[in-house]
DNA sequence: GGGATACTTGCGCGTTTGCGCAAGTAATGT
DNA sequence: ACATTACTTGCGCAAACGCGCAAGTATCCC
């Protein structure tokens, strides 16, 4: 027995936490912005979005660990590409709610 | 001109990322599995979710604050509600992109 | 190997978050 | 008025976040 009230699905809710905490920030929602015409390096990126690098390169070490990106090396230069077309998909069913 | 990379559309965005930041926490999430079958006391909701009735009192008013929920007063009770069908669209789409 | 470019990681700092607990407000009943 | 129930708000603290900056790793070219 659990003891707590509502602990069944508890991971799962979870796992859907950090997937709505990677789209809580401004910035990350920029990148997905831009990473909706394909797939963008990490200058790229962070030249679309105004911020350093080593701060774009943070915040899509969150995009990715929360699985909502990809990363793909190519030579010297990392390509981030949208993992799944759904992100984009809530993405947008949070803008008509916002409004 | 801004002067700043995307600065256009920022203010949206802003919305946006704090909708999905009161999505970001698996007690809040609980909160609306428990909102989609209708509106609950707010000790209803803190017996559902297993914490402090003031505890829930403040992520109440997180997900108020974004306009995701909505509080009804009777006599010395108050019920909260969904204020927005597709704020489950977006939960429900979360879980699928979680997996 | 040496140097340049592209990205990641570590560190320090100020801000925000979530929590428990106490105190405050609001409405009902006696 | 007093007590009770129902909820909100303030406070203090530990943990997490976002950021800038320096240092590290990786890849390419000469």
């Amino acid at each position: 027995m659990t003891g707590a009230p509502i602990a069944l699905g508890e991971p799962e809710r979870q796992r859907s936490a950090v997937i709505a905490r990677a789209l809580s920030d401004p910035k990350r929602l920029c990148v997905l912005e831009s990473l909706a015409d394909g797939e963008r390096s990490v200058s790229d990126l962070s030249r679309d979005v105004g911020c350093q690098v080593p701060n774009m390169s943070q915040h899509l070490a969150v995009l990715r660990s929360a699985g909502l990106v990809t990363a793909r090396r190519d030579g010297s230069t990392v390509y981030y590409r949208l993992s799944d077309a759904r992100v984009l998909e809530a993405y947008r069913l949070i803008k008509a709610i916002a409004g």
